[in-house]
DNA sequence: GTTCCTGCAAAAGCTTTGCAGAAGA
DNA sequence: TCTTCTGCAAAGCTTTTGCAGGAAC
């Protein structure tokens, strides 16, 4: 997505599209690594020598508010970003902590317990070995 | 569950079953509402003059690893904690900020982007309006 | 010109660490 | 008795707040 596209985005959803604004959108949707915070401003900061953390914090913000990114939550209690907001997987692998986005379709039959509920979003996680560490786990054995 | 259950349930994880950690793990059983730390400390200082933050960190930390509570993070970057390590999905209201627990039944058909990878765990959450306020939000139209 | 955003510094809050004394096995 | 845990204090992070100057419109 070019600099045009991300700032036109960022319109629609009343973001004013400052240069920071689309430096930390573009560093999600070119990065589908699920960063952190600190991630974010270490990567985007030696190009901009004024930078700061705190226009990360904001922005993010603000991003998550528009529903453009999202918050995950893979490991212990870190909080990590991704900027694709459609429906999608997390596979979070417990060997090499590598986090897998995946395609899926999903027939949910939720019991009675959410009758007249409206659900606008859905996230699944999955947690596990991904193919690399599962073969790795049985050569040891 | 009783003070001696979940005794027994801390000793076959290998948890040594002190007084902290029976109380701090039966709150969680006790109370679905996915407290936070502080929520948890507040709640149990006040019976435990000499109880410390310190402690609920390190058993929460413990039981995580045990795998008999889970984290959570239902909205913000706010890391909160559930007692119930059963498969079972986590409702959040936008409106009430209420969290509500159900059963599914979940048909999953990931894409061969998964094919190879064993998948130990799974967590679904879901986003919108709960019964009650999907009812205020019609009649404010 | 007006509004809103950035980024510095400082404050506030959260989480971890080190360690002496206490509790559990 | 020996090992492991607790809880205080302090350190180390992370995140938020206030505000003057700057960028966007």
């Amino acid at each position: 997505m070019s600099i045009e596209q991300i700032a036109g985005r960022l319109k629609i959803h009343d973001i004013r599209p400052t240069q920071q604004r689309i430096k930390v959108y573009e560093y999600l949707l070119k990065h589908p690594t699920h960063p952190s915070v600190d991630t974010i401003y270490t990567a985007l900061s030696p190009e901009y020598p004024t930078f700061s953390k705190t226009t990360v914090y904001n922005t993010l913000d603000v991003l998550l508010k528009a529903g453009l990114i999202r918050a995950v939550l893979l490991s212990g209690n870190e909080v990590r970003y991704d900027g694709n907001a459609n429906e999608h997987g997390h596979f979070f692998c417990r060997r090499c902590s590598e986090v897998y986005d995946f395609e899926y379709v999903l027939g949910v039959t939720a019991s009675e317990e959410l009758e007249g509920f409206q659900t606008e979003r859905r996230d699944l996680y999955q947690f596990g070995l991904c193919r690399t560490c599962a073969k790795e786990e049985e050569k040891a054995i």
